[in-house]
DNA sequence: CCGCCTCCTTAACCTGCATCAATCTAATTT
DNA sequence: AAATTAGATTGATGCAGGTTAAGGAGGCGG
């Protein structure tokens, strides 16, 4: 189950395992009937994600499959923002997303991102229906599968091995942000930089650099400046 | 479930509410055996956390009480140490804990506190097997329920409420740590160390100074300055 | 192809906290 | 009670990263 590599390992902690690249079915307009062939590929993105924690029989996925909503998602729009509920668990089909706060003074801070593969929402709303202190955005259009509150416990009742999914997805969640506090207090902003560059290569990729700025808790001036101290070093 | 003042909220979340203070057995020795009334109090410490979560009839406390082990630690001493692997999930019935890292400075950062009626554990070697990086060490004589990994695949397997207690566990341990990182991100030294003293006053009692500065990731001198600062303010 | 976003970078200055080194205090040990 | 040790405090100094303000560069709609 655990691969012994540090970058797959890291990368599984985090949300679960990332898929390889979609093989690039897309459609250009949204709320369009998805054909046949798009909704196989989005169902084997699950499925491949699923099958990294339990094994399910071909029933027992596509019964799981229609606890599952479908949403389309514009870039920069929300999937929930700050004092909404947080009523779904998304999974990630196609694109990125990140997750944040606003504090006191304004200013923005990322929680999360979420590419293909990988889920996202506020924990504590979706489970006590207390507005969330998120905002979910899309970073670009993307395409999710909602699992809401209701269907969340159907589906672990129908199929309770769903149980153990959901508990390892946690178990792997919380030991990847217990991580991130230590490595925050013990290692400057250069090799958290450096760090996540190495663990999550496809997200760097994806997202504006004042977002990892963010998420690793300095501003975007102070990355710009490590960016290019490290390029000025390796010439 | 979850109770509406923002403290005992945040206390929930972190390690699953902290009970109210023992009634005082105590015995002088390691290793004699514990008198019946004190196995009583024990019990109840525990009984009272898990009916937090789950009800459990008289006869499922009994027998979920009998995959449990009971440890004494004198303070000082390790339940793991890292590469160790950390074999068990540790309850606390009494006394205080800490787990911290040494980086590769040779400085210590503190993950968790414990005190009683918190868990305590490296959830990484604990479930995967594989050698901890942390140290889990007494700040005080303890007494602590034991959990090894048979006995808690045996537990949820006997007892498949338990797969839902040890969820919840996860899930508002989850969401503490990531308020954790934002607060780092978003607050001074000052201000979390005052959110500190008001969210967990039963460990600011416990615990040296030090350690506590370790756990917002500031320095000892940092700490002691910024009492100073309070002090001179509130006189 | 022009103007306007959005994002990134650069530079000058500032500050909160780290670091280093003493000193003080209160437990523990003998 | 004296000696030892662990923990807390204080002061002097330095630096990583924040703040502010001003460009620049690419992308996109008109």
């Amino acid at each position: 189950m655990w691969r012994s590599d540090a970058e797959t390992t890291a990368r599984h902690l985090q949300y679960q395992y990332e898929v390889g690249t979609a093989t690039g079915i897309r459609c250009g307009k949204y709320l369009v009937p998805r054909k046949k062939a798009e909704i196989q590929r989005l169902d084997n993105t699950l499925q491949h994600h699923i099958a990294q924690y339990i094994t399910l029989s071909n029933s027992e996925f596509s019964r799981c499959m229609t606890y599952f909503l479908p949403k389309k998602l514009r870039k920069r729009s929300f999937l929930v923002q700050e004092g909404d509920v947080c009523s779904y668990a998304a999974f990630v089909q196609k694109g990125c997303l990140r997750s944040y706060t606003i504090d006191s003074k304004g200013d923005e801070h990322v929680l999360q991102f979420a590419i293909e593969g990988w889920w996202i929402g506020d924990l504590y709303s979706f489970l006590t229906g207390e507005p969330t202190s998120y905002f979910i955005e899309a970073l670009e259009d993307s395409e999710l599968l909602l699992l809401d509150r209701k269907a969340y416990e159907q589906l672990t009742e129908d199929i309770p091995k769903f149980e153990r999914f959901f508990r390892l997805l946690l178990q792997n969640n919380l030991i990847a942000t217990q991580r991130r506090i230590i490595a925050e207090h013990s290692k400057s902003a250069v090799e958290r930089y450096l760090d996540f560059l190495k663990t999550y290569p496809s997200i760097a990729e994806h997202v504006p650099l004042r977002h990892i700025a963010s998420y690793l808790g300095i501003t975007p001036e102070a990355l710009s400046r490590i960016r290019r101290e490290l390029a000025e070093k390796s010439l």
